[in-house]
DNA sequence: TATTTAATCAATACAGTGTATCGACATGAG
DNA sequence: CTCATGTCGATACACTGTATTGATTAAATA
């Protein structure tokens, strides 16, 4: 018995009119504001002028509340009705994967959930349907079934990879280049050691790239092995 | 100024001898039995027979706990002295890859700290640098940290969606086929919507693959797509 | 060896958490 | 107008991470 399966109840008169999109809006804030880790039930409920224990009544537990922010994210993710199918499986993969990255820049917990534990609302269902019509009558079920998977994996790593560093230049206020060698004097004395010199070798020669072409090559590699497949 | 950056605190003929790794064995097992969350400072200390205070002379937060629990995960999964890097890089990164999911069967929460924040112990460090030295001379730095990066994405993000559908099998007591019909009457009622019939069709049609194979599968997709730009 | 200094320890305390329980209350039905 | 249903919010519980504080111990000095 999931969240996904409790009608909501119905609204009534109450001091503070409350729904279940009114209590994930104000835990998504919250999120944005300070991480997952900022919202808790009592803060979510103060929001919304409300004793904690009434979201119990939309919700049985804080994890369908995750559950719920994340198709929340979902939503924004889906394609505009507009942009349709008529641009191939690669073009729909590789913009939802960018629409996907997107949105974990706008709320970075999104990091946090992806992957976490299985999307059974409506709008990752929508998703997934839009991916999979793409490869309609182009290959058998378990192909497309494979590539998708494979091409979602590499989305949500790279996105936690990417949100993971991100924290970390914030918390200590430097590039990723430089915060590598800075990082606490810990990295660099450690490639001083000489244990580690192929490490060493890229952490100094390395070029910095931009997050964002890093992830769209990335993704153009991952895409180009699927094609590989398909064709 | 991170955990990897302050010496460990001299041993003290204590009431009860303590040091990183000891406390980093407790807490391993404690996420062995219970998951992450079953994590507490105090239970660790509890399980050494320490007041919980105690701990913060070896930490400076639960958060270097997990950095370090981490760590001690990647030194299972460094390779064994003996096979060495005589196997080219695609046996080096397969192996790797392998030995990352297993470790996550062994211990499921590594599924909810991978990527999660930069690792920079020194056995992190060290995976890294078999990594990347594997294709020494094969290709220019930045092909290759982005070929490394591209991988490593895929098997965070396969090995999250293993652990979490593993989870949510578990808490239904249903094989992943039979759990996707049956997962709350939700997910099919959904599809008997009508709103989603390409999703509809792999549920039904799909075939029930090992996630082992799935796994290796699709990264020998990913590998190909490094291939094909390191020839 | 005697005394001071420094460090480590455990205890206490605090503010916060998710959620179970339960009495008060308001709403709809009869 | 009365009664039953079901929601609401207060209280309570067990637990969390960690700051603070004195006591106790070991090391360094005289």
């Amino acid at each position: 018995m999931t969240v996904w399966d409790r009608p909501e109840p119905q609204p009534r008169p109450a001091p503070v009119p409350l729904d279940r999109e009114r209590i994930v809006a104000a835990a998504v804030e919250l999120a944005d504001e300070g991480g997952l880790e900022a919202v808790s039930l009592r803060k979510v409920a103060a929001r919304l002028d409300a004793g904690p224990m009434r979201l119990y009544g939309y919700l049985a537990t804080k994890e369908e509340l995750f559950d719920l922010m994340l198709d929340a994210v979902y939503a924004e993710i889906l394609p505009r009705e507009a942009e349709g199918q008529a641009r191939g499986w690669r073009e729909t993969l590789r913009a939802h994967a960018r629409r996907t990255r997107q949105a974990a820049l706008r709320h970075e917990w999104l990091a946090d959930l992806l992957g976490g534990r299985p999307s059974l609302g409506p709008n990752a269902l929508a998703a997934a349907e839009v991916t999979l019509a793409a490869f309609d009558g182009l290959a058998d079920v378990d192909t497309v079934a494979r590539a998708v998977a494979t091409v979602n994996a590499y989305v949500t790593g790279a996105i936690r990879r990417e949100i993971a560093s991100l924290r970390a230049e914030r918390a200590t206020g430097l590039s990723e280049h430089d915060w590598q060698r800075a990082h606490g004097p810990h990295l660099t004395r450690m490639l001083d050691t000489g244990r580690y010199p192929a490490l060493a070798r890229f952490v100094h020669e390395g070029t910095e790239t931009d997050a964002g072409t890093s992830f769209d090559l990335e993704l153009d590699w991952v895409l180009d092995a699927v094609a590989a497949r398909i064709a």
